[in-house]
DNA sequence: GAACTCTAAATTGTAGACAATATTTTGACG
DNA sequence: CGTCAAAATATTGTCTACAATTTAGAGTTC
């Protein structure tokens, strides 16, 4: 189960040395605010600077670094009000992806997404470590909403831009003690909608549902 | 007034072949589909391949060039349900914009606003080169509700991605005869809510405003 | 005459070297 | 001792050259 939507077989050097870049932000092996030194990450990776700053100009584009002219990129470093504007984006992008996919999904995805949540429902109960493939599964998830929008610029900013921050900044808030059984209901409800074809109940559940992570937030 | 949302002082070559590529193609003189050969425009803007492989990147990165791999890069060409797709995202982005723009923006801005409608107002009975400028600020417009709702990202997504994209294709839809009228009524009431401080309202109006602009897209 | 293959040209991907800018260190002065 | 200034260092921006891949075309064969 890749949870990277469609990884484009990395053929050039650039684009290996941006899958591997964007993965140590992710997983937090490069911290929010460290330099990346162009010189550094270049002898890292066994590459040239060349396609090493390709790599970061694009992870640029998806707000997983900034870079400063004359003076380097650094790992994104996200203010509170920063992060919960990546929620804002995402309840509406969501919402949207939501909305279209009620319209446009086909009934064997809606049952692929059935038997997904009945995964979760038995990982719930399971052990500590079952946690982190819940993560993982929620994002899944939603992965697989935004594909079924069938608005292939919807579904990138979604899967290309806002979930790696999501992520990124996942593993850093306490939060969702128990909401595991709360959200997993939320993406019944939303899988009913969209087997219903109902598209104005699945973007208002959707919208509920990522308004109700987005106030976590600010609990800590 | 400047309609690029706080153009970077382009400082770098490739900053400066961006900006000059990114207006060559949506003026349309470099039209959809027309192949860029790097060593050909890197002599036209008098620089490296370098840099201008560079600027290349970024406008793959706002959705303005496709690049294959080995291949080279080419000025995208959408497909109607293509261009549908980036409404749809547009209706998803401007609404939240709008909403949360309610909730913050300044009597000062809302002012702005009102002033800016009635310079449209006036323009409106004018000559037919009005037209152009008519166009221009209707995206004044936007741009100004899309800084008002104080989140970066998704005024980012909408200024710098969608924006250049729906400009490119409005010059080749015929649309909007007579539509004039209608969106500046459109736009009054938007500007109401926002005044108002109706998050719901003001979400509800956009949306239906943009909403209005796509249909129009397929009548031709 | 059409289709296939192989060769040659053109284009993109990558590496290394140089120039320009920022950062750090060192020293002097208040 | 702290602060400022200037040189030394390091890093980024850019250019040129080379390698790898794709594309165009000539030639051959069926």
């Amino acid at each position: 189960m890749s949870l990277t939507l469609d990884a484009p077989a990395a053929i050039t050097l650039a684009d290996q040395a941006l899958q591997a870049i964007q993965a140590r932000i992710v997983s937090g092996e490069l911290a929010p605010g460290t330099k990346l030194s162009e010189g550094e990450l270049a002898s890292e990776h066994g590459i040239s600077r060349g396609p090493l700053r390709e790599a970061i100009r694009r992870l640029e584009a998806r707000r997983l670094v900034e870079v400063v002219p004359n003076a380097g990129a650094t790992v994104v470093c996200l203010t509170h009000e920063q992060l919960l504007a990546v929620y804002e984006t995402r309840e509406a992008l969501e919402g949207m992806a939501c909305r279209l996919a009620a319209q446009r999904i086909e009934a064997s995805e809606v049952a692929a997404l059935h038997a997904l949540l009945d995964q979760h429902e038995q990982a719930l109960g399971g052990a500590a470590e079952a946690r982190y493939l819940q993560e993982e599964g929620d994002f899944d998830f939603h992965y697989r909403i935004a594909r079924a929008s069938r608005n292939e610029i919807l579904a990138s900013m979604l899967c290309d831009d806002l979930y790696h921050l999501v992520r990124m900044y996942r593993r850093r808030t306490p939060g969702d003690h128990g909401r595991g059984r709360q959200a997993l209901a939320e993406h019944r409800h939303i899988v009913d909608a969209l087997g219903a074809g109902d598209a104005e109940l699945a973007e208002l559940l959707m919208r509920r549902h990522v308004a109700a992570a987005r106030y976590l937030l600010n609990d800590n």
